[in-house]
DNA sequence: TATTGTTATACTCTATAACTATA
DNA sequence: TATAGTTATAGAGTATAACAATA
């Protein structure tokens, strides 16, 4: 576990699901921690920017199936931004089962803060990239996250 | 939720952190899914890689800093393996407090099975990339998983 | 005093099944 | 018969603190 094995683990380092899987160990604690002024993490992060973004607004079930969360997770989530006042639940004119999320102003407000931070966290954690090798990943990236 | 946004989510599938994390839950139920026959899963099968193929054997110290997990938690996935007789636990003739973990000749060979069916499931992963893209990646996101 | 492995504990995240109201 | 949201529950993963042996 030492010299060059040791900045890569072997053939492990290799493997492009270990990499994936560190990357976001990395991601996750760096978000978090520059969220938590916003009483935020990464998850409810996550599903006020995709409300915030989106027009028209997504169903439950549409977030959910983005955010690769089971439809009963979203509900707590929604719960508990729902009750800050940064988004809100709206019946769906479509389908009377359905309810679609919107963020109200504050949770836009906020959602642009948020992601300020969580752009700012990214950085730190990759200081040596380029702007055009940053793009490049994040190109490549795009086409495994949503392969589907 | 529709057309273009649908695919990338708005400003969220701009953001780095969020394609990793994306990323990285495709990748783990891909992986689990294949190493469920053999017995493993994502964080069973990267300890047992790691020590696999490690030269001098690594400490539980410096497993659980490469892994990104909690010294206690890599107890118990030592314990787990110890027992199916895959790898195990001996002194560090340079620190009698310290532990290191070697694979045994069964852990070495499930290892190799291991790694093909990994590899498998992260080629399903992402069926488009092409090998030099590929590589891109891999050496793109590597310098994001070992920055520090 | 500091560190390694360990144990214990609590907390978050994830997976599954069932229920209701609608379709 | 199937789907959207919800509730409940159990399991997996994560974080933290404390302890004995050793440095």
């Amino acid at each position: 576990m030492e010299g060059t094995s040791a900045a890569e683990g072997g053939r492990l380092g290799d493997d492009l699901s270990f990499l994936i899987a560190r990357a976001n160990a990395l991601s996750i604690s760096a978000a978090n921690a520059v969220l938590k002024p916003l009483d935020l993490n990464v998850r409810s992060y996550a599903l006020l920017a995709l409300v915030a973004g989106e027009d028209p607004a997504p169903t439950q079930r549409e977030i959910a199936a983005f955010l690769r969360l089971d439809p009963s997770q979203v509900v707590g989530l929604v719960d508990a931004l729902e009750g800050r006042g940064l988004i809100e639940r709206l019946p769906d004119p479509r389908d009377r089962r359905a309810r679609t999320v919107t963020a109200t102003a504050a949770g836009r407000t906020l959602a642009g803060e948020a992601r300020a931070a969580a752009l700012e966290a990214e950085r730190t954690l990759h200081p040596t990239l380029t702007p055009s090798e940053r793009e490049t990943l994040i190109a490549l990236l795009r086409r495994v996250a949503f392969a589907d």
